[in-house]
DNA sequence: AAAGTATTCAAACGTTTGATTCAATCGTTC
DNA sequence: GAACGATTGAATCAAACGTTTGAATACTTT
């Protein structure tokens, strides 16, 4: 049973780091000590260890998001949710896994990133399948918080903001580059704080 | 001689498709109906062709970026660019790329967006190198442009702005489908108006 | 303790990968 | 038109890939 819980964080650490399809079993079996087998055995092929490995923390994750966001309805009763507090459901769960205190989270939170901007299809259909519900949710969410936006700039603007926000999970390596290590990428509070006030200025901003 | 541009033309179109590393040179070969070796005989190696397709477009786009910029700046005098300008001078020409009459820019937008979301090391540094004068220039124009925002929340907001510009330029088919159709991507002035809004609204954002 | 199931192991499978070889062909120059 | 370097062609290389196999081991149940 060791083995098992063993492959998926090997396969997690690695998935992360260098993308699902730049990591080979091989490599994954080196980390975690076990047998090439018992990938095969326990999960049956590559592709299903990968949404394994996704499935283990999103289906958590999109709960608490939409967690967050009914108790943010049930508190505004039958006015809309303010636009800070929809985008604080969205990113703050994801970001938050950054400070996980066996740091499996903040592994997962570069993984899911990765995968959101990865063009590859399967990996791209696995995902949307996972996200649907909570699309499904926060768009009539989002709709309503900012009601006077046309329509194709609401969807321009929900592309810019998965745009920021996977790259912000994704790659925190940039960011220590171009900041000379000023900005601090674990601070996951403040990392939500900046976010949530960068793209509700965005999605605000009057369109011209 | 038609040999060396068909071979960069099919790698430019497989890999903006799947990724440089989903690619195989015998993909690439292919469609460009030439020898496997030819490709070794006119590049080298693999890395080294997609050096050359890189920089086929990318030092004049960046030439480009870099002339609007100091167009703006003469246009200033000794004020500040404004913040849309700037905006402008960076993702405009990228994203103008996508009506190139041949279809060829189009296609490298989609590549160069995808490469900057890479997370393979060679691509990384390989792209720094390209980018690095840009950044030197258009990084005073910003602080200059947001001269309030505190250092640490101007790094982190320059990340933000990456992560929606190379997510816009990558990725069309997802706005696509998450938009079921209504937006166009291939209309390159409405998507650099809705971007540049965007991102100035988010830029100028006040801290909290 | 024996039987039976669940798991691990080393070895090999067939494919695909980027790269190399060397002979054949092309285009130019003398 | 002979000689030459530049280019292309078909074949092959070793390495790495995901996957499969069947025997060996560990664990449970009786």
């Amino acid at each position: 049973m060791d083995t098992k819980a063993e492959i998926l964080n090997s396969a997690e650490d690695l998935f992360a780091a260098h993308g699902p399809n730049a990591t080979s079993l091989r490599q994954v079996i080196g980390r975690a000590n076990v047998n090439l087998a018992a990938i095969h055995y326990h999960f049956g092929n590559k592709e299903s260890l990968l949404r394994a490995v996704l499935s283990r923390r999103l289906i958590p994750l999109n709960a608490d998001r939409l967690a967050l966001l009914e108790a943010y309805e049930r508190e505004s009763g039958k006015r809309a949710v303010s636009l800070p507090k929809i985008l604080e459901a969205l990113v703050g769960p994801a970001l938050r896994l950054s400070r996980d205190p066996n740091k499996g989270g903040a592994v997962f939170m570069r993984l899911l990133g990765r995968c959101v901007l990865e063009p590859d299809e399967k990996i791209q259909t696995m995902l949307n399948h996972q996200f649907h519900y909570v699309l499904e949710r926060f768009t009539p969410a989002f709709k309503r918080a900012v009601p006077d936006l046309p329509p194709v700039d609401f969807f321009w603007r929900i592309h810019f903001l998965v745009g920021s926000m996977a790259h912000t999970m994704a790659d925190s390596e940039r960011l220590q580059t171009i900041s000379n290590g000023l900005c601090d990428p674990d601070d996951a509070e403040g990392t939500i704080r900046r976010l949530v006030t960068f793209l509700n200025a965005g999605l605000r901003a009057k369109v011209d």
